[in-house]
Formats: C-alpha cells, structure tokens, sequence
DNA sequence: ATAATCCCTATAGGTTTAATAGGAATTACA
DNA sequence: TGTAATTCCTATTAAACCTATAGGGATTAT
C-alpha cells in the first residue's frame, strides 16, 4: 500500500502544478489547503527538490515550485522518488535491484516470473501517465 | 514489497504442490529444504489451513496438504491471504476496501483513478495465474 | 531589523514484520 | 499403554519502518 509520504508528496505536487503562478508556493499553503502536517510534508518537499523534480526560493516570500511542466513529470519519477521501488520482489527492479538472499537461481524462479509480469503491468501504467494527467479529475 | 511471509508461503505452497504424495507433508520437511524459520513458516501455514487452502493432519506422521489442485488454486487468493490488498490504496481494493480518511471526493480524485489503473493490471496478472503456473519454471 | 521562509538534524511514539519460545492437544505405532 | 512426532495456539522479543514533532540555523524580501 503507498505509504503517506506518497499520496502527500502526490497531492503537493498536483497543487503546486495546479497553483502556482509564476511564484513560488510556501510549504504551509499546501499543508494547510491540503490537511498534510507541515513539519512532514516539509521533509517530502524536501526529497523531492533533492532528487531534482522541485526547486526551491528561501527567505520571505520563498517556497517551492515545479522544474519543469506537469506534462513532463512522469509517474514513474515520481512513484520511485516517493515510494521507493516499483516492483514487488528487488530481484525484478530496474532501479532498486538487489538479489534476494535466498534465491538460488534467479532466472528459473517462477515467484519472479510472476512479479516480473505484475511490475511491466504497473510500469506501464506509470509510464503514461505525467502529473498532467492528476490534473482534471475523471474525463470519461 | 512483499513481505517475506509471502514469498514463504508461496514457496511452501509450491513445495506442496511438488513434492506432495498422498500424504502430508510436515512443516518440518518444508522449513528445511526452503531454508524458513520453521516457527515462522509454522504460522503462516496455520493462516493458509484456516483461510481453507491447505488441510492438515494432527500427530504423528501428520502434516499439510492442498486442499485443491494447484490448477485450481488462484494466485489472487495466494496473494490476498499472506500479502492482503492488491491495491496500492484501499479506496481502490475489492476485498479490503476502506475510504480514504483525508479525500473528500473519491469520484474525483485522481490519485485514486491512477491506482484504478494500476490494480487493475495487476488483478489481470493474479487472475490468469494460478498455483500450477509456479510449478514449472520458465518455458519460453 | 524583522518576519517569513527553507534547510537540516534529531528524536519520539506507534505500527508492522520477522523470528523465537513454550507448551497443549492430537495421533501413529510399537 | 507409552512415546515420539506432529499440529495448534498464545505470548514475547527485536528490529525496522512510518509518521509526526521539535528546535534552531541560514536565507531573503521588505
């Protein structure tokens, strides 16, 4: 299940997308607009902007503010930075990999053939989807 | 990620669907030739028994066995016992769903529709797989 | 100078995960 | 009938992780 941190981070960055006009946005606008508790959300703005999606103004009248358009933020940035791997064994992930401890070969392991399939299916979700696409709500 | 209890309980179901003949199988056997904690491994066949996969057998040459063939045994049971919601949020699980505390429209919300999406394929994988498919590994 | 803000580190409390322990109940079988 | 092998159940521990909070330093606009 995506942790806080994930759905917070998310939900900043569908606001900061939405509202920020030419300004930078401060942290307690977004944690007040959006019920997120500020000291929390400050630490995830902060990973975000460390990882290079948001930058950041300091001193009065700072805030944080998208790098780049919404339409070139991709899900897939955006879950790893967050939420961490997207597959569900280190043995699948392209970003995360580690072998798993126990495993003794990977390549016949039918635990990660079967992860394998569920983590394309799932990149291939992220993979065409941008922050634009959190934008508008439900288009039919 | 999956927790060990998952990948233990999915090898030992494997295990059983492999090496059981006719007789039950104990969790000892089990617990050795999969390198588990066998007290470990202990309670997660007893969830497996009560969720109604597995039977078991008392005393003395006791042991588990499959209640089902493995063809019949489907992966998005497997999962949902040891592992619980196949959602990434619970405002999108079938089995597990719970509204989010915080959202206030769930039609609306678009955190919401990616993780549609994402369960969505991922039921696509558990539904099309079943126990038998982990039996033989990788046939191109 | 002041107020607003980001930046950084530390820490506390809660929850979950993984593993361990001990013993009761049951059963096969000699 | 006794013994060994097993499931069954509950409790406890240790570590890891998640969420939230606290305090203060550095920076900046006005």
């Amino acid at each position: 299940m995506l942790s806080k941190k994930t759905k917070y981070g998310l939900k900043a960055l569908v606001y900061l997308a939405k509202y920020t006009q030419g300004k930078p946005v401060p942290i307690g606008r977004i944690s007040e607009s959006e019920n997120i508790s500020q000291k929390f959300l400050e630490s995830i703005l902060l990973d975000l902007r460390k990882y290079g999606l948001l930058g950041s103004k300091k001193g009065k009248s700072g805030g944080y503010y998208l790098l780049k358009p919404a339409s070139e933020i991709k899900m897939t940035e955006v879950i790893r930075v967050l939420e961490g791997p997207i597959a569900m064994v280190s043995c699948v992930s392209l970003n995360f990999y580690e072998p798993c401890s126990d495993c003794e070969d990977e390549a016949s392991c039918s635990i990660r053939l079967l992860m394998l399939q569920v983590r394309d299916k799932a990149l291939e979700v992220y993979r065409n989807s941008t922050l634009e696409d959190l934008l508008q709500p439900a288009n039919p």
